[in-house]
This record gives structure tokens, sequence and C-alpha cells, in this order.
DNA sequence: AAAAACTGTTGCCTTTTGGCAACAAAAAAT
DNA sequence: ATTTTTTGTTGCCAAAAGGCAACAGTTTTT
């Protein structure tokens, strides 16, 4: 089970991890199951917890006052689950985050993750290619969301994402998508 | 005029960075001046260099088959203007960045960057706190996008940015916004 | 096995935004 | 000082997407 954790951060660095690194790493997280509709984090609360998926889907979404759900972020395996404003500015956060299929994730605290990163430089580097990876990645959504119509953004989507397509039902893709499932729908249908 | 990117590396972290630090980094970084409208960055090009900007402003935008100009960031003073998967990955930009006023900017190759952080361990953690900031604002900007209409989004905007409000016309900014100049003058006048 | 819940599609109407153009005022360039 | 360019607004019409509901098929739950 931790295995994969040790696999993925070894996965991100040149010299793989020593032993007495992999046996912090092991101790420090803690492995938490969650049932399809649990939620790992509810609005309103202070995210603690970061949590790396060994097996399952998430998804992270905001509901509006009108009680629409607009989901931000879909989770499958070695994704790293969290709400980053939450955690560092220990402030309520205004998402959920819930699991969409039942779901297994090694869980760690923000303080013993810092810890952890003082003892680890290997999984200081492997958080900065992650954010480097992730800041592309946004800046990829942010692109097609100002600049492309519905359709195209679906095509985009199915393109890089072709694993959220088979895991994840349309009404939830359309809502990723900031469209609704009728319209996603019609567009599939052109 | 280099004083200012050795206070803001300082800003960023707890320790002043020593003597040999700031000549470092001083000696790393060259100034460049653009006149308004001049290119930092051209599309099809690999993006070479990262910029901080010590005075003037910047955007940055991809152009659709159809000429249509979309606005992905906006740059001011002690912003980073780069593109950062063309950087990374060596591939042309599909980006253009210029100076929307006349810009002075410390520009210095990723390369060096490279090196330098190898050398100032300051500036590793300053760019740590840069990404989880930047990670922060993207996360909160997708938000709105996916959940809010125009107008909320322009009110947002002018909540979170009013510097930009004062230094870009309206059509960039509705550009940035993802709707027409026309719609933003309506949703204004609401 | 049956009932309930979920998923995906489609019809119809409404709302939001886009597209285009024209205009006036302000700012910039000459 | 004058001309040119840029900016912001508004009218009118079109397109895209939303809202709502109903339905059929599939999957899950009992």
């Amino acid at each position: 089970m931790h295995q994969i954790i040790i696999q993925y951060i070894n996965k991100h660095n040149i010299e793989p991890l020593t032993k007495e690194e992999e046996v912090l790493v092991v101790s420090s997280f803690q492995l938490k199951k969650l049932r399809k509709k649990q939620y790992f984090l509810q609005e309103g609360e202070v995210c603690k917890y970061t949590g790396f998926i060994i097996k399952g889907a998430m998804r992270q979404y905001s509901v509006d006052e009108n009680g629409i759900e607009h989901i931000l972020h879909l989770y499958t395996e070695n994704y790293w689950a969290t709400d980053r404003e939450s955690s560092v500015m220990l402030t309520p956060s205004r998402y959920n985050i819930d699991a969409w299929e039942d779901t297994e994730l090694l869980v760690i605290s923000r303080a013993e993750m810092l810890e952890l990163m003082e003892k680890i430089p290997a999984l200081v580097r492997m958080f900065q290619k992650l954010d480097e990876r992730n800041s592309i990645a946004s800046h990829r959504r942010l692109n097609s969301s100002i600049s492309s119509n519905a359709k195209e953004r679906y095509r985009e989507f199915a393109e890089n994402h072709p694993q959220f397509i088979q895991r994840f039902p349309l009404h939830i893709i359309a809502s990723y998508l900031g469209i609704t499932k009728s319209t996603l729908s019609r567009i599939r249908a052109q």
C-alpha cells in the first residue's frame, strides 16, 4: 500500500529514497478509506490534510447560493487531493471534496508534511515538479476557458483526460467544464 | 535598480541574502527595456527567459484562428513574466507577451535561474511561496470562471485587482474575463 | 425480482453574451 | 493646434447556452 507512494516519489527524482527516508514516509502517512459520497473535506472546515489517492475517484466542488454544484477538480489514482488555500491560510474552505467511488488514500497533515519535507529533499523536488506541471495544466485550462466555446472545451477535455470520461458521468464532466448536462449532450450529438 | 529584486527576495524569506548572494543575483539578471507594444515573447518561439517587472505593465495573450486576442495574464510591477510551459518543455509557445506600457524588467534565462537556485536556497523558498500563491489565485479564478456569470466575474475582478482597473483599458480587461468589451460596458451600466 | 436512483437525451422557451456598427469623447501622436 | 488613434457606450439582431421538464434505458439498492 505505502509502496505506491514510495514509487511515486522515486519516479520524480533521479536518486531513489534511502531506507531511512522510506521508513519516514511510511510512518508519516495514514491510510484512509472513504465510501462513495463520503467527505474528505466539507465547506466551512479548515483543510488540515492532504491525501494521495491510492485507489478510487474524488471530486472537488463548490455550491453556489442556488444550491448548484460547480466542480473544479476531478481526482483519480496518483492525484493529490487538498484545498491548498484553506490549508495554507488556515481559513474555512469554500469547497467540498468527496469520494465519487469508494476510495483509499494516504493522508498527512500540513504540519507533518512540512517536517517531512525538511528531512527529505526528494519530496521537495517532487512537489516542485508537481507545482510546475499543475501550473502548466492550469494555464492551459484557463486558456481553453476564455478562448474556446463549449464544444471545443469538451473536445480538448476528451483528448487530455480520456481517463476521466470513463470514470465520471457526463453531468459531472459538464459541471467541470462550466456547462449544463443538456448542453453537453447536445454538443456530443453534433 | 537591482535593489528592487533583492528586496523582493528578502521579503519572501526570514533571513536576508548575504552580500555574496546579492552579488550573484545582481550579476545574473540583465536589465531589459521594452517600448509599449514591443514583444517579450512571440508565439512560435521557445520561451528562453523569465522577466521580473521593475516598472511598467505587460500582458500575455493567445490569438485564435479568427485573429481574436484572448488575454490570459496581466502583469504590473513585481510580477514575473514568462511562459512556463514553453520554458520547461522547450516547445514553441502558443502565447505572446508584450508591453502594454514602456516597461523595464530584470531578465534571466532558465538555465541561469536553475544554477542560481542551486546556490541560493532563499530563491527556492521564494519561488515555492510564489507557486503556492499562484496556485491559490488560479484556483479562485477557475472557480469564478465556471461558477459565476460575467457580471459576478467582473465584480470579483474589480475587488481583487483594483490596480489592474487603473492600468488597463476595459477592452483588455474584458478579454481577460473572457467577454467582449460591449458586454462589459453593458454590465458596468447595470 | 422489483423498486429506486442515476444517467443521457431531447423539446421548448428564456437569458446571456456575441457580432457588428456607429458614435462621441478622450488621449496620443504629429 | 490638428489629426489620428484609442476608448467606452449603445442599438439591433444572432448565436450559444441555460432552465425546466419529461422520458427511456441502465445501474444500483432493497
